[in-house]
DNA sequence: CGAATGTCAGTGGAACTGAGATCC
DNA sequence: CGGATCTCAGTTCCACTGACATTC
């Protein structure tokens, strides 16, 4: 435990911000990951789902930008959402450069699940905190990723 | 918190403390990963100068336990910190499969010039915060990652 | 023409696994 | 022998890039 150097600084790995948001990152990760791969869903998969439903239908680009997944995994994402049936994947009249994309019921009932799902891993994952905290926390992570001024 | 009702609450995604964590963490990854990368270090480099500083030569399996560096990975980061000279790796005469690690002057000028420019990259993440904020983040981190008990 | 769109192939980093050789 | 250590090969996942044809 003792250090060698005349002035040690304890422990600046364990201080480290950007250290520490990585290492609940990657735990709140793998917590929401392993969960939502028991019920055979990715968090992409939550992220489109949920999009679509409180932004109504757009296009992949579109969906790309709202969701922050890139337009060229929106692709596979959307295959897949589209085999499952949860979404409809149709070409836009009015720009044949488009698709329409649009939830179905199917997709409607999925979300609902993958929300009840999501609010208990939340949950699990803030365990640690107490009631203030956990608003605190979010507080504090709007306002460094720049989005404490958007409409809640 | 999360509203399941058929009116949603806007914006489920932007209000999921996971997600938020993943944002802020992949900004901090871009901006200390950019910075280091400016000086040509990557942050396992400084993650084992640092731990070597503080806790004193030890083997690979120490080192990776300490820094959380996986065994297998530590081999590569320690094979270029050799090259480099910031490190020496000297077989343990105690106990012949060990490596000791053990950093060198070079090792710690390098260490040195990467803490501050780490100092400055931290102020520069966490910039939309005040002063008592940071604190707090980083309070509410450690309490969330288990290390809130851990001496600084 | 330039710009946007959907698609696919591929890169690079990081976390992680498995196995083999060596040694306690 | 079981178990730890170092090493290498390889896998998976993710964010990201480049390029291409089509359409505006």
């Amino acid at each position: 435990m003792a250090a060698d150097s005349p002035h040690p600084r304890p422990d600046r790995l364990r201080a480290l911000p950007s250290r520490l948001l990585g290492l609940a990152s990657m735990r709140a990760d793998r917590l929401i990951g392993d969960g939502l791969a028991a019920v055979g869903a990715r968090k992409w998969h939550y992220a489109v789902l949920a999009t679509l439903q409180e932004y109504g239908p757009a296009s992949q680009s579109e969906l790309s930008r709202r969701s922050g997944i890139y337009r060229s995994d929106m692709v596979a994402v959307l295959n897949l959402l589209a085999d499952e049936g949860h979404v409809e994947r149709t070409p836009d009249p009015a720009d044949r450069r488009r698709n329409v994309i649009t939830i179905t019921e199917s997709g409607r009932r999925r979300l609902a699940h993958l929300d009840a799902l999501l609010a208990d891993l939340q949950k699990q994952l803030l365990a640690p905190l107490d009631e203030h905290e956990r608003g605190e926390l979010v507080r504090l992570l709007r306002k460094l990723t720049g989005r404490e001024d958007e409409e809640m």
